[in-house]
Parts: structure tokens; C-alpha cells; sequence
DNA sequence: AAAGCAATGTCAGTCGCTGTCATCACTATA
DNA sequence: TATAGTGATGACAGCGACTGACATTGCTTT
């Protein structure tokens, strides 16, 4: 995933750099000044300088804007999730994935906070997030049949990864003192260990 | 005049009765015939002797024909785990739940398969569907509260139930023979206690 | 200079969905 | 019997998301 800043990457940008960035620039301004449904694509070509068509060139739709990072964050989970030791247990490789994403996610608090209050104010904004997190609990259940997982166990664990994730994140997100994922997504897996223990 | 003979059905329908009765089957017999996206309202209208407007008094969009029944199921899960014996623990209540809820998809086996077929067909449906999942995630951790569970566990037992019910339904689906939800049920909560067990 | 190319612009069109108002079938009341 | 509701429906206009088709632009290559 290129991140910013692209100098000379290539052919592109022959006209003002960047076009991308600009529209999801322009978005996410408009998204938190006047709501995501208010927000039209017309406003948004407009404020980055591009036609409405140019939008649905980059984006397939007015939600993707907010969405586009989740490739990055998949490809690290099951990287990470790839790459532990043989000797690791399912929910452990799991876990190390996790861990992996919350740091990511961690360098980039406040954007994701933004983007957090955008999405919890719109059920479209929702239902996208949740199809992002079932692509990712199901793209770890691939990596774990790679490493040999059978099934239901891989299915089960990546849903329970992503269960354990999104609970960890929601404290993350409403929680006011700046407080770190990586522990929160431990204390969450411990958690369900702990509810799924009993009874 | 009359030779209508309705059966005084509760003051429903003085026109042709049973509106929403006929645009959810119309719906559903378009979409399997050409595909959720391919079949337009206005079609479904039509096929209902009614006009567009008046689906959308009925159903709040093109997708919820599909998912009103949700509610009832929700009302029985919440209704089950509340009912609950109090020595139960929450992931036991949160089984008797579910159990609840298999057992009365058990009986709706063909339509559910019919229904789930249309669903993988198409991106929108499944983001729907997901975000009813999630609905029903929060009411049963809404529940467990009300039980004196206290936080993260509720959510996170919420979640886990649907998990073990998510995954114990795609094997229903996906199966030849017609199979017994309910033991998938458990066998996949089973399953999901095995797998956060180690590691 | 000409040709090629990828990104952008323009335009028309479909479809989901909403607001508004009229109309209909029936009911309740005078 | 006449009259006034009442709730469900129809008819119509309009907005905004999204798409397909084609022209244009600015740069690169030959």
C-alpha cells in the first residue's frame, strides 16, 4: 500500500498529483462536516477537483473511501499469521496476527477515531466495516488450512479472532485516555478463554 | 357487488389482502429467477399488482424483503437466554438461545436454503445480513446484562454465540442431507471451546 | 511531428428511494 | 341515507448513486 508522498512512482499523476489521495481527502473532510449521507459525490469531486466520474474511477462506491486501508491490514494478519512458528497453536498464530494489526492500527489512533465516528453514525458505513471484518476472519481461516488447520476449527478461530478484535478495538476507540490496542487485544482473547471456559 | 368473499382476515386488506404477503413473494421468486441486482422494483411491483411507492411503504429498501423475519428470531433468542434458569452460566444461556433459534429455522429448512442461495449471490445481501447478525449479537449481550453479566464478557459471549451459530449454519446449508441444526449447534460451540482452549 | 496511452471530462441514462398530493375502499357518525 | 373521516394505495416529480460510451488532455515514445 503506497502511502503518501508518491515523488516520481511512476507513471503516475500526469495531471495534478495524486487524484486518489485527494478525493479521500476531500470525503473524509465532508464526512465529518456534514454526515456521510448529506455528503454527495458531486460535493466531493468538486472540493478535490475532479468530475464525479473520476470519483467512481478510484472508488467503487461513495462507502470505499473509508474501507481502502482494510487490504493493507489483511495482508499483515495473514502474513503474520503465515509466518509464526510450526509449533504455534491456531488461536496463538491467531493472536500474533492480531497483535500485528493492532500496532498498525495503533501509529494511526487519531484516524482511526475520525473514522470511527463517521462510521457509527450510518448503518451503510456499518454493514461495509462488518463485510470487511467476515473477509478478514475468513482470509485467516485460509492461512490457518495452510498450516495444516482443518475445519470448523480454522473457520471458528478466525471468527474468533476477529470477535476478540473487534471488542478490544471498541474499548480502544471510546476509551479517553490514549491507551494501548496491543494489551486490550490480549485481555480480550483472555476474556473469551475465560466465557467459553465455563458452563 | 361482492364477489370477492374475503374472509374478514382482522380488518387486513380491504383491497386485495395480503399486500406484503404478495410483494415478499414476488421478490423472492424474482431473485431466484434473475438475481437479486438483475430484478428491479419495479418488476416486483408489477408481479404484486401494486405500484413501486407502495413496496417502499412496506419494505424500508430493496433488501429487507429478505430479512424481516429477523425480528422474530431475534425476540426468541433474547426471550430464551432471559428465561434462562439463573444458575445457568452466560455461554449456557447463550446455547439454550440458539438452540431456540435452530429449532425454528429446522422447520423453515427449504426456504432458508432457498434464501441463502439468493444471499451468496450478491455483495449488498451479505452486508445485510451481517449487519442483522451483529443486531442479533448485541441484543443477546443486551441480555446477558440484564443477567448481571458484566462487560466485556456479555459482548464477547454474544459474539462468540454468533459465531458458533454462523458457522453451525453455513455446514446446515451447505450439507446433502438434511441434517439437525440443533447438534451442529453444539458441536460447533464445542469446537470453539477446544480451539481457545490450547494456545 | 506523429502516434500511443492512461487519466480525466462530458453526457445521457438507469435505478433505488423519497416527498407530496390525489384517490380509493371502507367505516363511523350524524 | 348522507356525510365526514381513515388508512392503504396510486401517480408524479425529483434527487442522488452509479454506469456506459465517447471525446479530450497531457505526457511519453517513436
Amino acid at each position: 500500500m503506497s502511502l503518501t508522498a508518491i515523488k516520481y512512482d511512476r507513471g503516475m499523476g500526469r495531471w495534478e498529483p495524486n487524484a486518489r489521495g485527494r478525493l479521500e481527502q476531500a470525503a473524509m473532510s465532508l464526512y465529518l462536516e456534514s454526515g456521510f449521507e448529506q455528503t454527495t459525490v458531486a460535493e466531493i469531486a468538486k472540493r478535490a477537483g475532479l468530475s464525479e466520474r473520476t470519483f467512481f474511477r478510484h472508488f467503487t462506491d461513495k462507502r470505499e473511501v473509508l474501507f481502502w486501508g482494510a487490504g493493507a491490514l489483511q495482508d499483515l494478519l495473514v502474513g503474520t499469521i503465515a509466518s509464526a512458528p510450526t509449533t504455534a497453536t491456531p488461536i496463538a498464530a491467531v493472536l500474533a496476527g492480531l497483535e500485528a494489526g493492532a500496532a498498525l492500527l495503533q501509529e494511526r489512533r487519531e484516524g482511526a477515531v475520525q473514522r470511527q465516528s463517521v462510521i457509527a453514525a450510518n448503518a451503510e458505513l456499518q454493514e461495509r466495516e462488518l463485510i470487511k471484518l467476515a473477509s478478514l476472519a475468513t482470509a485467516m481461516a485460509d492461512a490457518l488450512r495452510q498450516r495444516g488447520v482443518k475445519e470448523p476449527a480454522a473457520s471458528l478461530t478466525g471468527e474468533a479472532g476477529i470477535v476478540v478484535f473487534k471488542v478490544a478495538f471498541e474499548r480502544w476507540i471510546n476509551v479517553t485516555n490514549e491507551q494501548d490496542l496491543v494489551p486490550l487485544v490480549r485481555d480480550s482473547l483472555k476474556e473469551l478463554k475465560g466465557v467459553t471456559r465455563d458452563g
